[in-house]
DNA sequence: ACCGGGAGCGC
DNA sequence: AGGCGCTCCCGGT
């Protein structure tokens, strides 16, 4: 260090490790003059805080764990995964404990050796692409701190002193930091638990409630940008101008005068339109180098002004206003709400609808499929929208194609992206737990499995039908052991010490730890650990103390080194697969599925292998109900449910020969009558009414031409019905309340306050009924049963005319028996399109109520 | 059935 | 060593 002299100490984990363990080794080896790790001549080496106590004074320390974390969004930054995803290099990892082995052979020595450099030059690319130097060192010009603290991330105290110089310039007096006193004091009186985070202190954005579903069609993501930074100039936000001082506890200030500029917002401005130049100049700018400088001043410009608001609400900061905080965000709630209303007070044809929206965004579903019509239509509402703003502004950020909304803050969609007049999908994952990393990679597979099928454009039976193929194949291979011992490692962060936790033993990651300090290794807070979910190998003569789920979890590690071994006897870890099915795999999927009306929890836990019927109770609520209902129809076994069929219900079929003569009127009377038209015609199967007709009035049924025609009129006519119910549409059955929304599992009313509870708008007994209606039109035995009804009828009405009128027709003569008349052949063609909706019924069948024995389709 | 701790997301 | 909002799991009561 002292022949170098270098002005940047560089590592992963600088802060943390490197610093404490070269001093370390320096006191314990005795190396003099252990200051030269810094510039500053020193003689008392700290014991703690080395950092802080300006051990390395003099340098700059560069800590990429430190800065990877503030500049790029990883699942976990360890060196290895930063060198996969950042620079696409494998790094060869070496177990501690094997350390000691390695450093008593000169091989393995020499392999230590070359790991460390290899290492060193990672870290090194990784500053370099990370540009880590360059932004930290446009932040510090910003804002006026030291550049080792912007190293650090400390972005409250870069807030700080931006704002202490601009107060200072414009001669204002700033306010005195607590000191240490203070701030205990303050502490002790309002009670802190030191553990898990705080309870909010204020309100914060806005989430609007998401109507859950999947849309084909495209929808709209307008967002404001910068929504903070700008509502702060639009409403002149300053410490000078909220009235902070005059306000009792959560009180929202009022907004501030308009009509002057105050400081925190000349600043904001300021920001915004320095990096509104740097991005225009960035436009056209050819140098690479230059390019990549002036882009990363942009960055540093952006970084500085949206962080101004986190730093107001936090209690540490020199500048820490809560009223103000408060005020921003009651602004933007403000905003967001506005900006809904503006666009669903548009008038399209389909009328837009706002699906969901979180914080600055809102999610417009356009119900079309022209890109360019969505387009102008987001430009529309982002006008109406901007309308009375100075500064804030709304903007078309990107338009979506395939979404699947499930709940607030989880939702998967394509992004329409146009590229040289070619338009691109792009797959865009917010929250669903296929990016979080407390899943296991299998059940993350399953999830991307899921989406790739539903997100394809092609039809969603298809679809569905894939995904219960894969499952049904991932079960297969589940229980033949085909599966790879890494794709069930679960990853969690540790918070704390392992030894701090309170509830250490029901939390499978603590144990974890726990264990591995045990063994000598090193694990602290914000450690990430790997473990595995195995069978409770309790023999029966040991307390069964190890059932819990915390108790089998085991480290990776344990259990991919005894799949090395080869002696059967020492594997005595086994992966407890029928947890990871029904923990790991069926809760995610089952959640994709949600607005899925094709399947349910009860068939993906069957294609699972799992028995449906303990799936049952997730959807008791919605599947119960179908079924009292379509039990309820089922039970009538009135002959004449029919004869009222709404119109716009029936199949309307028409008599080929008058069709094909042009002999058809405008007349609706042209058109075959079913037989439930009982007051005009008597109730007669299916004939041609034309008079005049070729036909001479036979059975419409004449021969397997017929057959075929009315087969495919029915599958055409019934398809609307399937995907009306398919769409699983409910409303709320408070007469108060209109909420509408697609379909989920949940029955609650998804309204703030809404106790009702959610009926499908087009239910599955509606459903049965239009099946039912088919069945009945080819059903011989209930048309002679209605005909001896009629019959019956009509001599009765005879007889009580006959003493009031004795002039009375007898109007009674309809034939005894439905067959009457029909052509030869005619009833075993009836009987064939009788099965047929019978069939078409039977298919269906599990549409209707998930899984119940009503069709008792399980054969 | 309800509650709180813990984790990890979104914005 | 910026903020709050929102699931989701788990165990305890």
């Amino acid at each position: 260090l002292q022949a170098i002299d270098p002005d940047v100490l560089l590592a992963h984990n600088l802060h943390r490790f490197h610093i404490e363990l070269l001093l370390q080794r320096i006191s314990a080896t005795g190396v003099k003059h252990w200051s030269r790790i810094g510039r500053l001549r020193k003689t008392k080496m700290p014991t703690s805080h080395p950092v802080d106590r300006g051990a390395a004074c003099g340098r700059l320390l560069c800590d990429t764990w430190v800065s990877a974390k503030e500049l790029v969004h990883e699942k976990t930054y360890t060196l290895t995964e930063l060198a996969r995803t950042r620079l696409s290099i494998t790094r060869q990892e070496i177990d501690p404990r094997q350390t000691p082995a390695k450093m008593r052979t000169s091989l393995g020595l020499l392999e230590m050796i070359d790991n460390a450099c290899k290492d060193s030059w990672i870290t090194f690319e990784l500053m370099f692409t990370l540009a880590i130097l360059p932004l930290t060192r446009q932040l510090t010009e910003l804002c006026g701190n030291l550049w080792i603290r912007s190293l650090q991330s400390r972005r409250a105290e870069r807030n700080e002193y931006l704002l202490l110089h601009e107060f200072h310039k414009k001669k204002f007096i700033v306010p005195e930091p607590y000191t240490k006193r203070e701030k205990m004091r303050l502490k002790g009186s309002t009670e802190s638990s030191s553990s898990s985070r705080k309870k909010a202190q204020y309100s914060g954005g806005l989430v609007l409630e998401p109507k859950k579903g999947f849309y084909e069609k495209l929808v709209l993501l307008l967002d404001y940008a910068s929504l903070y930074p700008s509502l702060i100039q639009e409403y002149n936000i300053c410490f000078t101008t909220v009235k902070h001082w005059e306000l009792g506890e959560d009180e929202i200030p009022p907004e501030p005068n308009r009509n002057t500029e105050s400081v925190l917002p000349s600043v904001i401005g300021h920001l915004l339109k320095r990096r509104r130049a740097v991005k225009s100049l960035l436009k056209d700018e050819r140098n690479p180098d230059l390019r990549t400088s002036l882009d990363i001043r942009q960055k540093a410009l952006k970084l500085v002004a949206n962080s101004m608001y986190g730093c107001l609400g936090f209690e540490n900061s020199r500048f820490y206003c809560k009223p103000m905080a408060a005020l921003i965000t009651a602004l933007g709630r403000k905003s967001l709400t506005t900006a809904k209303e503006k666009a669903e007070m548009t008038l399209y044809d389909p009328p837009v609808e706002v699906i969901y929206g979180d914080t600055d965004s809102i999610m417009v579903h356009t119900g079309i499929d022209d890109l360019a019509k969505a387009r102008k239509i987001g430009h529309e509402i982002r006008k109406i929208v901007n309308k009375p703003f100075r500064f804030m502004e709304l903007e078309l950020d990107a338009i979506y194609k395939d979404m699947l909304l499930l709940r607030k803050k989880k939702y998967a969609t394509n992004v329409v992206i146009e590229r040289d007049g070619k338009v691109i999908l792009e797959r865009e994952v917010k929250g669903l737990d296929l990016v979080r990393r407390d899943w296991c990679t299998l059940s993350k597979d399953a999830g991307n499995v899921l989406l790739d099928a539903l997100l394809s454009g092609q039809p969603r039976e298809e679809a569905v039908a894939k995904i219960h193929d894969y499952l049904t194949d991932l079960k297969k291979k589940l229980t033949a052991n085909e599966i790879a011992t890494g794709k069930f490692i679960i990853t969690k962060g540790l918070t704390k010490d392992p030894k701090a936790y309170t509830d250490a033993k029901t939390q499978p990651h603590v144990q974890v730890a726990l264990q591995m300090l045990k063994e000598g290794l090193f694990v602290r807070s914000g450690e990430h650990i790997p473990y595995i979910i195995v069978i409770n190998r309790s023999g029966g003569t040991e307390a069964s103390s190890d059932t819990s789920l915390a108790a089998r979890a085991v480290h990776v590690s344990k259990v991919l080194r005894q799949s090395e071994k080869t002696t059967p006897k020492e594997k005595f870890l086994h992966i407890d697969i029928e947890w990871y099915i029904t923990h790991q795999i069926l809760p995610p999927v089952a959640r994709l599925c949600e607005p899925i009306a094709e399947t349910s929890p009860g068939q993906l836990a069957e294609c699972l292998g799992l028995d449906p019927s303990k799936f049952h109770r997730t959807v008791a609520a919605t599947a119960s109900e179908d079924i009292d209902e379509a039990n309820i129809e089922l039970d009538r076994k009135d002959p004449e449910r029919f004869s009222d069929y709404p119109r716009e219900d029936r199949l309307p079929l028409r008599c080929r020969h008058c069709q094909l003569r042009g002999e058809n009127d405008e007349n609706e009377t042209r058109k075959w009558k079913d037989i439930f038209n009982l007051e005009v015609d008597g109730a007669y199967m299916v004939r041609c009414h034309n008079q005049n007709c070729r036909c001479g009035n036979i059975d419409l049924v004449g021969d397997n031409d017929d057959i075929a025609r009315i087969m495919n009129s029915i599958r055409v006519h019934f398809r609307p019905y399937l995907q009306r119910f398919y769409r699983r549409e409910l409303q709320c059955d408070d007469p108060m309340c209109h909420t509408r929304t697609r379909a989920h599992w949940s029955t609650k009313c998804p309204t703030l306050g809404c106790q009702g509870n959610l009926v499908p708008m087009y239910s599955s007994s509606a459903l049965y009924q239009q099946l039912s209606y088919y069945k009945s039109l080819f059903n011989l035995d209930e048309a002679e049963k209605r005909l001896n009804l009629e019959r019956t009828k009509r001599e009765e009405a005879y007889q009580i005319r006959l003493k009031s009128d004795s002039k009375a027709m007898k109007g009674i003569d309809l034939p005894l028996n439905p067959r009457d008349g029909l052509p030869k052949g005619s009833e075993k063609r009836f009987e064939l399109l009788y099965n047929f909706v019978d069939d078409l019924m039977h298919t269906s069948g599990h549409h209707f109520v998930n899984l119940s024995n009503l069709f008792a389709f399980s054969q």
